[in-house]
DNA sequence: TAGATTGTTAATCGATTAACAATC
DNA sequence: TAGATTGTTAATCGATTAACAATC
């Protein structure tokens, strides 16, 4: 993948974008949109810092890294920010998503109201059990076999994982098939697929576990005195 | 906190636990009772490294770490690795949480079948709507006016919130005043709380939109060939 | 102008990887 | 014993923070 190399790099051997930055940058763009409700037209690094809970520095690298720039002493125009930020991580035109299994998940995930407002919209889900379907509903529930048609015909990119886990890579399979280029995972596996897709994968279990062992320590901590 | 800080570094200043390291020890866990299940007796850091997809320096770095020792040359005894992994996880009981909010979340939440097997037993869930209560299921739906002294009454130590954004401060100040030592949280907002509470974040919103950017990267990418 | 804030370079910090002596 | 693998120390890599010259 030259080319993505050419981008994702600069010259001086410094990394481009990590998951970390990007998610500051939602976040970033999140707090703006706070603060212009509350009136602010320009920002500082400062109140975007104190905003997010980073160092200032840490907010002019992350800028400057995806060449954002302010102005030296009048700090950044928030409606500016707002719309660059929205530029870069894809706001600005609707993200078309199918979700593929209509259990507890796949439904939570369909009416789920975070989406909407951040310009993601559920074009459909699909499932193979034929009680689960429901052709009129607005977010229309299909059968699995006609899921490829669906992607290729609407072009979409995006794809939400919320199967079993032994339907898991299958499933995975037959979206790239279709032309799904990235991937949000709920099934707690290890999914294989090409360099170039894109596979986030959320482990609920995994995270309640690392709380859990985390009160355990301090747990044990504080009976140690 | 002083007492904490004794144990989570050690004296030459290089800290123990951080949080890619407990989620690495519990991937070392599922791979090896995948092993274990193919038969395994012994392990080397080898086979680990591979199953878990990082390098044999991590995995032996990772175990020195919780004091975990192999043999020179005779690798771990698988049971031993299970047996100590699941301590140091605390999956040698069984750990009650309680779930706030009966919403589509907070139901697919109840529902997962993926915690049961990892020791984790949903307790009850607690809404304000009369509509969702039930008594009497299997996990009992309850009226938040009795969630503190069910937690107090039977010491559960974690909760899960699944409530809307407005609510979700609220609620975990109910918790943390009922005794409640760890959260993991799927509102995406801030909360605050005080520093020995585990609060662990999981924002679905962040995770698609971090898919969504990197997919735009690539395609980029592609187009500047 | 004087003061404040950016943008970037250098320093620090932390986590991962490599190397290798100890030893089974 | 010879060979292989651990456990740990040192080297590397990457990300965050600090510092400061540029400049509005």
């Amino acid at each position: 993948m030259i080319y993505f190399r050419e981008i994702s790099e600069k010259k001086s051997n410094k990394l481009v974008a990590n998951k970390n930055s990007i998610i500051r940058l939602s976040r970033y763009k999140n707090a703006l949109t706070r603060l212009k409700a509350m009136g602010f037209v320009k920002v500082f690094s400062d109140n975007l810092a104190d905003a997010v809970e980073v160092t200032p520095s840490q907010v002019r690298k992350d800028f400057s890294l995806f060449g954002i720039l302010g102005n030296k002493r009048g700090g950044y125009k928030v409606d500016e920010l707002i719309e660059k930020l929205n530029s870069i991580l894809g706001k600005n035109e609707l993200q078309n998503v199918v979700i593929v299994g209509a259990g507890h998940m796949g439904t939570a995930l369909m009416r789920y109201k975070g989406f909407e407002k951040e310009g993601i919209r559920i074009a459909a889900c699909f499932d193979t059990d034929e009680n689960k379907l429901d052709r009129n509903a607005k977010i229309p529930v299909l059968p699995i076999s006609e899921m490829q048609e669906f992607i290729k015909k609407k072009k979409i990119r995006l794809g939400i994982i919320a199967v079993p886990d032994h339907a898991a890579q299958e499933v995975l399979d037959k979206l790239l098939e279709a032309g799904i280029k990235g991937i949000l995972n709920f099934a707690p596996i290890k999914l294989n697929g090409p360099e170039e897709v894109v596979i986030n994968n959320v482990n609920i279990e995994l995270e309640l576990e690392n709380v859990i062992y985390f009160v355990n320590v301090k747990d044990k901590a504080k009976v140690k005195v």
